[in-house]
DNA sequence: GAATTATCTGTACATTGTTCATGTACAGAT
DNA sequence: ATCTGTACATGAACAATGTACAGATAATTC
């Protein structure tokens, strides 16, 4: 379970001159356990239930880090909720609007930045696309 | 001030079969003193600014109803922040990283979505894009 | 003008994220 | 082997943001 995926963590943390830590492990661990996206809150929760707990703020902390240094993937996907994810290809996400599920989108690009502004607003490391609308399943449901 | 763009507010609500209120308008209206971006709060601090005060949850109704209409846009730009913005013209954001400011980037399409997801998701109502990087203030000021 | 009902209002609360002070562990120099 | 500086972890309190609820109000319909 959990096979390193390209490079190792503890590679990556080494070769941007970060420690490798305790707590920065233990929530690559457990975004890759839980799969999916999941808010820090959620971290926070499976590490309790893992019995390997961690303060709140380290995980929120440690999930900043990982996220800036591109071993994580953030997204923000509205109101009250920042959602991370151990990914290794740049994708994007859809938001359903009736029941807040949210699903992977492909980037047909792949590496960020994938889009780049018309003008000249300074130097874009990514560009993170949200679409929004209702999924099949509401489809189906109402209407 | 404060011209009507393109369809007056009042009637875009009937037509949508909403009523016409006093805090709904208000609160276009606010925004379009304001300009550019602002959150939920920003507005509410405006409006008593200009001795016509407001409920916190009715600025927060009202600007959720009026996002959904597409009176007013909708960005989710990061963590605890949800600014809104009375523009005609669908456009997207660049948020620096380093001081957080925001600035608009002309969307090419103009209208949403401006695009689509690959696979089939179910309904895309819109695609919002967040581009991050360093902006021109913050590249000159340090390196 | 009166009835109907969406909407407003205000309070209290839940959630999410951040700040701060203190303690700890690592790495290089002595 | 010990010292010293620095990055990091920890825990608690705080701040910002958003939401739920119940009664009062006002926009529309007749």
């Amino acid at each position: 379970m959990a096979d390193e995926p390209s490079e190792p963590v503890a590679i990556r943390l080494q070769a941007a001159g970060h420690r490798v830590t305790r707590p920065r492990l233990a929530v690559v661990a457990a975004l890759r356990e839980l799969g999916e996206h999941h808010t820090a809150d959620e971290v926070h929760a499976h590490l309790i239930r893992r019995d390997t707990p961690l303060p709140r703020t380290s995980v929120y902390n440690s999930l900043v880090l990982l996220a800036d240094l591109g071993v994580v993937m953030r997204a923000d996907i509205g109101p009250g909720a920042v959602v991370y994810e151990a990914a290794d290809a740049w994708h994007h996400h859809f938001v359903c609007r009736s029941c807040g599920s949210v699903h992977d989108v492909p980037c047909v690009i792949g590496t960020p930045p994938c889009l780049s502004p018309g003008g000249d607003v300074g130097r874009v490391d990514e560009a993170q696309v949200i679409f929004r609308g209702i999924c099949r399943n509401c489809l189906g449901d109402a209407q």
